[in-house]
RNA sequence: CGGGGUGUGGCCCAGCUCGGUUUAAGGCGUCUGGUUUGGGACCAGAAGAUCGAGAGUUCGAAUCUCUCCACCCCGACCA
């Protein structure tokens, strides 16, 4: 059995949390506060997931684009909503060049207040639209209360920033946007729900905001991206109107939609166990480990060569690679590389080069069989679908076995999960929800939107109640 | 911003209550040499620390006092 350095889930989920995040060298703590440095592994991650998600916007015919960090203070100030939900948690740059600012400067910790006054340069008539542009970009915002990937005060991430003619076509999009953010997160092997954001938890400025939302291994909610209409709120600000095919001005639509390297932790979490990380294929820095076994120099030479073969031929196909170093025994880089999740490992000594053959190990069951060199490509083939699937369903079956339904407050007690209740909707309630319970509504999703709540009584209020909701501890 | 905790070689940490056999201990890691290698190998040797910072008390401070700083955890704020 491996030993290692991480603490139990079930002893400290946390402790965890932070040990995987280390032993896997994903990130390290900055000297900076509430920032983290990412290291090569745990940023090639990101990179997968943004690779496959700038794929999917592209195909969907939006345009990269990239505007500065910094934000005039004045402009982020210009919508009312706005500022009361950034204001708290900005970075202000006062001094510039050895001199203090006239006009001060925000870093930017969302890009609407930073675009959208040229976006009313840009757009003149209704041909100009649909406008769709996305940015990579990082934003910083001074949280209270930093946790690794899911809320560091710099954080990378893309913000879509889209312009319509009309309410139709932009609600259109936030739902087009949703399922690809939902897609993605099925690209990680996780489950989402999707669905709408209440009153107090849509985003600052928004009329309306969908979210997708992740559980964890612990219990809690992950936001996992999220998709708002603005509707003519920022367009009556920064003046964003066209001329119409009437002749006359009209506001644009306006969507902003966003997805972080949160998801990181979201795949950390939902994937993750008492042995470390556990990584889907798709999304993997390292699909195929090779450890190659070998006790003298002929079997040595033997084993690497057969290593050698396999390797470029699996190449091909996958991100492989060969862990060559030397002095370390085969049990060191077995534990090494489940720690860190590598999907399949391949052990290759005298015994499977004799018999022309593998063994292979899979991390997400910790099984290991011995495969025919003959069949080992398909085999590779049909164990990373395999691998997929049993991850997604391990954390849909959690998922689905952790929402319980409550007919009032007095059954909200510390299990772990979500719960489904009735719920009137009413600010006031979630507030206080919040308060007593440190819960919140995490999202409505549509089947539950779009049909009469199960019980005609709010669970916190008594009064009429309007949906089924699912509500969540968060992070 | 409230509550709690922690700062000692690259990492984990003992020592602090009760100041002096401590030349600041141990484990991991690193380096050198050798033997090893099918589930975190072993032996021998070596390097590596202004004990978070400053001030004070004292013959003497990692240890006591004061001030400051940083980080972590639990909340409130949020992606």
């Amino acid at each position: 059995m491996a030993k290692n350095n991480i603490t139990k889930q079930a002893d400290n989920f946390p402790q965890w949390y932070q040990d995987v995040i280390r032993e896997a060298e994903l990130a390290d703590n900055s000297e900076v506060r509430g920032c983290g440095i990412v290291r090569p592994y745990g940023l090639k991650i990101w990179e997968l997931i943004k690779a496959e998600l700038n794929r999917r916007l592209e195909d969907d015919g939006v345009e990269n684009v990239y505007f500065p960090i910094f934000v005039p203070l004045e402009n982020l100030m210009a919508e009312k909503d706005h500022v009361k939900g950034f204001a708290p948690e900005l970075a202000i740059v006062t001094h510039g060049g050895g001199e203090e600012l006239v006009n001060k400067l925000a870093v930017r910790p969302t890009s609407e207040a930073a675009m959208y006054k040229t976006y009313a340069r840009w757009i003149q008539s209704y041909k100009d639209l649909p406008l769709r542009l996305n940015q990579w970009a990082n934003v910083v915002r001074w949280e209270k209360r930093p946790r690794a990937f899911l809320r560091w005060s710099e954080f990378l991430w893309q913000e879509g920033h889209t312009v319509f003619v009309s309410e139709d076509e932009a609600r259109l999009e936030v739902d087009k946007i949703l399922n690809i953010y939902s897609d993605i997160y099925k690209f990680m092997a996780l489950p989402a729900f999707i669905g709408r954001k209440s009153e107090s938890e849509k985003f600052a400025g928004a009329v309306m905001t969908k979210t997708t939302e992740i559980m964890v291994k612990d219990g809690k909610a992950v936001q996992g991206a999220t998709s708002h209409y603005l509707g003519t709120n920022f367009a009556k600000v920064f003046d964003v109107k066209f001329l119409g095919a009437d002749g006359k001005f009209h506001l644009g639509h306006q969507n902003s939609w966003g997805l972080s390297w949160r998801s990181v932790g979201a795949l950390i979490m939902g994937h993750g166990d008492d042995n470390g990380l556990r990584l889907p294929p798709n999304v993997a820095p390292v699909q195929v480990v090779i450890i190659p076994i070998y006790k003298n120099d002929e079997s040595k030479e033997a084993v690497m060569l057969y290593c050698e073969n396999i390797k470029n031929d699996l190449a091909k196909s996958y991100r492989v690679k060969t862990d060559e170093r030397e002095d370390l025994s085969p049990g060191f880089k077995f534990n090494y590389w489940e720690v860190r999740g590598v999907p399949l490992r391949l052990e290759i000594g005298l015994k499977e080069v004799e018999s022309k053959s593998v063994s292979v190990f899979r991390r997400d069951k910790e099984t290991k069989e011995l495969i025919n060199l003959s069949e080992l490509k398909t085999s590779l083939e049909n164990l990373m679908l395999d691998i997929h699937n049993n991850l997604y369903q391990q954390a849909k079956d959690f998922a689905d076995s952790h929402i319980y339904r409550i007919e009032s407050l007095d059954e909200i007690d510390g299990r772990l999960g979500w719960f489904e209740a009735s719920w009137s909707e009413d600010p006031e309630s979630e507030k206080m929800l919040k308060e007593k319970y440190s819960m919140v509504s995490r999202v409505l999703v549509p089947e539950n939107e779009n049909k009469a709540p199960k019980n005609k009584k709010c669970f916190i209020t008594g009064k009429q109640a309007k949906h089924d909701w699912y509500f969540a501890k968060s992070y």
